[in-house]
DNA sequence: ACGCTAACTGTTTGCGATAACATTGTATCG
DNA sequence: CGATACAATGTTATCGCAAACAGTTAGCGT
């Protein structure tokens, strides 16, 4: 029952109880090396008896690891961040990394000073979750000593960034609607800064294009379901629609309210998709198509790829790694053929 | 263009760079101790000049301390959870403090496999988020070298626990209905492994009880819509009933829609309240109203009480702390005097 | 001018773990 | 049987920082 302030058992007095020297004692916590199985057996016990646990500080300054990255997200409570977090956790949990987190604040903290502060805590690499458009982002040299890993839609020319297919979801979704006999598609966007959804609108947009449609203007929304249920009751007159591509699923949820109280149906009339296939457990019996992210996998991938870069240390040239979202059909898309 | 494998300026660089000493290096670094300005300025040049940072490792060696905490999830990605983790985070960067995170697998790992996994880790202090009840809680023996605070519904004989005031919310909810001249109140419940979900059932059984009601039996719901949708069915059929209290918002959102798929109106025909307030952006005109539960405030409070145990280190007596919730009013209860 | 204090800076030491090297003991072989 | 290899363990030095202590200088009162 002695409470003394923190962890009092280190090697030495491990070493002392069992009787050897402290290099055994290490050999045995790290399994390397050479101990008489009966020693080990010893020392073991001397280990549980005293509750011994390595010194994690110590271990990191000999070693000059720490096992550990650094995860700096913007805003940690928009859709899907937390998956991303969560895919990252969940592979650094595998490979006996921890994850430390850190957040930054919304009002435009650059991305320098991101690493900067991480810089000083005990990671081995660091990973930046780039929700909004940050001021330094394209020109950004990263830190020659310590690896890292940007997941953002925009190019960056001197770091490793990962994202999830913004463009080639609009692909996907746009051909879906044309492969089914719609020919035109309006498109609700999010608000202009962000850069997700303008890498989206072009997709969309480039989309059309290379099938010789012209576009209709955008919607501008806001992510939320009341933007979405504006934009909805505009789109209830327009007769010429009859596919709607919604920036997330928020918005496709207000937009399809507002179709319902326009008396437009749903997807007889007009058909719809959204994204992000966030409503699930939302709302019953949902029958919103819509494209489903990874963005567990863009966590994972960003993981790997900054441990490769921590472990391998090679010097090699900046890459863009897309990862494809994949359409989730429900019944709000009409087949006109 | 150099590429060292990791970061190779040291104070001892510093000082040589700066022709004065390692200590007096250290001194400039933590604002300790008397430093000529002039030499201060001379100092942080070559900090500047060299990039140094102080060596997170061998401070920590030397302090004795991390200035982290450790944060174990059990569900990463149940509503609430990401809202206390922000809390936490939050609260951490503003004392200094840098936020560990991990993940224990869903399948009942024990709270002290959690404990344990953590301490190898380079924390001062844990908060274990159990969202579901785990073996252990009531009785385990928390470690005498590192203070931990956990945040759950269940009591625990030796530790310091924190929680949303599921009781006192159930309470409120249906004193709400009573007050509005509603005679009895139904309750859809969460999956009864849930210990949040139980302790609503008792504070609404309770409060009904102290009124002299006896409370209907209650509905099984399993926090998802579809699960509401099937309750909301069911209810629509009984005349008695005018008030739904409902587990939490995804439920509430499917009765609702079950109410109307009836023909049943809300509020006219029925009122319904429910728990977790988080379908703003996702419902267009939501009409629900809601019991807000601060999870931000329970992450702030859970780091607090940790940060305070591992600075004070005093041996108070294990504390159960309860952070009220709020309602939310909007237009899905009927006043009916 | 003397002693004394305060301001400033340097030196030593050790936090706990481990790589590198040194030492001892034991088995094996020609 | 002596040489040799290798297994088993101990010793030393060091990672980067900062507490404790030890100087050195300047300023001040008498």
């Amino acid at each position: 029952m002695s409470s003394t302030k923190f962890h009092p058992v280190s090697m030495q007095d491990v070493a002392r109880a069992a009787g050897v020297s402290a290099q055994t004692v290490s050999r045995v916590a790290n399994g390397s090396g050479q101990v008489k199985p009966e020693t080990r057996s010893v020392v073991e016990a001397a280990m549980d008896k005293l509750g011994y646990r390595p010194n994690f500080a110590a271990r990191a300054l000999k070693r000059g690891r720490f096992k550990a990255i650094g995860v700096v997200m913007f805003d940690i409570l928009a859709t899907g961040n937390i998956l991303t977090l969560e895919g990252i956790t969940r592979a650094a949990k595998e490979q006996g990394y921890a994850v430390t987190l850190t957040m930054m604040e919304d009002g435009g903290e650059s991305l320098a000073a991101a690493v900067d502060r991480m810089k000083t805590l005990p990671v081995d690499g660091i990973i930046v979750d780039l929700e909004k458009m940050v001021p330094d982002v394209r020109t950004y040299m990263p830190p020659s000593d310590l690896p890292l890993t940007v997941i953002t839609s925009a190019k960056a020319d001197y770091m490793n960034t990962i994202d999830e297919d913004q463009y080639g979801c609009s692909r996907m979704v746009v051909e879906y609607f044309l492969e089914r006999g719609h020919t035109n598609v309006y498109f609700v966007s999010g608000p202009t800064n962000s850069v997700a959804s303008e890498i989206r609108k072009a997709g969309w947009r480039d989309t059309l294009a290379a099938h010789g449609i012209v576009a209709p203007p955008p919607i501008l929304g806001d992510w939320n379901a009341d933007s979405g249920y504006a934009a909805g009751l505009e789109l209830a007159k327009k007769d010429d629609c009859t596919a709607i591509y919604a920036g997330n699923d928020a918005m496709a949820n207000g937009i399809m309210k507002a179709l319902e109280d326009s008396g437009v149906r749903v997807p007889d009339d007009k058909s719809i998709i959204g994204v992000d296939n966030s409503l699930q457990s939302m709302v019953a019996k949902l029958a919103l198509t819509s494209v489903s992210m990874d963005f567990s996998a863009v966590g994972h991938k960003a993981f790997e790829m900054t441990v490769d870069a921590i472990e391998g240390a090679k010097n090699t040239t900046p890459t863009h790694t897309l990862i494809p979202g994949a359409i989730v059909e429900r019944s709000s898309v009409a087949d006109l053929r």
